[in-house]
DNA sequence: TCAAAGTGTCAATATCCCTTGACTTTTATC
DNA sequence: GATAAAAGTCAAGGGATATTGACACTTTGA
């Protein structure tokens, strides 16, 4: 389960501080699914989805 | 989060059992996710949206 | 050059997802 | 009504997701 998460953030110039604030975890969660180590609940799945405006697979995909 | 599994389910008329033995789970995690006990994992949630030829968003929905 | 911000990572802890096994209740068929 | 399949539920346990706090390393800019 990859995903596209870093390059996202990169666009928008956001540090992932910034994400992780306005997705409401902590940094440490952010810096985790960006690098691949678990992927993200379903329910935080949405969150990022809704963020970015786009669908959950445009933004994870199956490796 | 609510989902439309019981429904899609029916429209096939395959039993908690079968939709389980299809994605590989066991029939209580498919009853915890059509009863809303729990939401299911991420790549949990693509192998249903696979198995249904529908998007992620189409089969579970923010409340 | 030095300080601050960003990133990556670790440990410890808590909670969630999913399991097996067992049991009761509902639904359908005879 | 009896029977069986399906559905719902519980407990206990393991692995995954997410937390806080800390520390090291790199990058950026004043």
């Amino acid at each position: 389960m990859k995903n596209r998460l870093k390059v996202l953030r990169a666009e928008r110039d956001w540090s992932q501080g910034d994400l992780a604030e306005r997705l409401q975890v902590s940094r440490q969660s952010v810096n985790a699914i960006e690098t691949g180590k678990y992927d993200p609940s379903l329910p935080l799945a949405f969150r990022i989805a809704d963020l970015f405006g786009l669908a959950i697979e445009d933004i994870f995909l199956k490796d």
